[in-house]
DNA sequence: CTTACCGATTACGAAATTCGCAATTCGGCT
DNA sequence: AGCCGAATTGCGAATTTCGTAATCGGTAAG
């Protein structure tokens, strides 16, 4: 992780599908070298995936959950990790145990996201904000 | 957005290098057809960019924050948004009016954001949660 | 029932990108 | 200076993407 693969990952945070030519063009050094970066950069796992940024829907929202105290939160967000709604689950710390992002098609949907949350067992809460406006960094 | 594009989507969020080849042969379809959507939802704006999830360091952030009542919240998030550690701005409805995701190399590094946040004069309060562990949807 | 039309899909050759690998360069170390 | 390992570079080959024209499927009009 020096600088050179700072910038790489920068240019390829905007826009994943630069091709390794036009970067190395950017950044000046060659295609064999952005690519040899990027392999490495994907196996040490500071590249966690290739993915897309989406807004499928109207509604974005992220629901904190709070779980019992005696279960295992790794499992409960393994399941929710499954759920097709939804984009990150997150164990954090504070208030809250589980905090899940999703991008829903409207309002129902997002209600039956947190209506399957809060049928669990598990958990004991939740408290729902809608994501009003993204911006990525 | 029919079937067809949420099944695109789907492999798109797991990999989004997957060659419009391989996609095709796996939602049963041509290169051109997935070429084409594609295109689509990315002048929908459906997809809003391709890019990468990364976790350059060991500390992963959300960071809430409570702008005061009578300052422009899209302005402060803006700014925040080219905050070199910051992945994501939201504004949120809730108690808190702003939450930024951030990757940071270290807790100082962290701290460091924090303290930026809490200088700015719009900046009522913050409240910080670690993210122990992350789940892809 | 046939025809005309429109958007979506498919087909395919050309251009661009990625890939594999060997040769070279670069730094650190003795 | 000389050596070693890792990183970088320089290609041709394989794969993917891209542009475009032909085809298909559904539908509304004659």
């Amino acid at each position: 992780m020096d600088s050179l693969d700072r910038e790489i990952l920068a240019i390829l945070r905007r826009d994943s599908r630069t091709p390794y030519t036009e970067i190395a063009d950017a950044v000046g050094t060659s295609e064999g070298t952005v690519r040899n970066r990027v392999d490495r950069m994907l196996e040490e796992g500071v590249i966690e995936r290739f993915t897309v940024a989406t807004r499928t829907g109207n509604v974005k929202a992220m629901v904190e959950i709070d779980v019992a105290v005696d279960v295992d939160t790794t499992a409960v967000s393994d399941a929710m990790a499954d759920w097709s709604e939804v984009d990150f689950v997150w164990q954090v710390s504070g208030e809250e145990d589980i905090v899940i992002v999703a991008d829903t098609t409207d309002t129902d949907a997002l209600n039956g996201l947190i209506t399957r949350a809060r049928e669990l067992d598990e958990v004991v809460s939740t408290k729902t904000r809608l994501i009003l406006d993204e911006k990525l960094g």
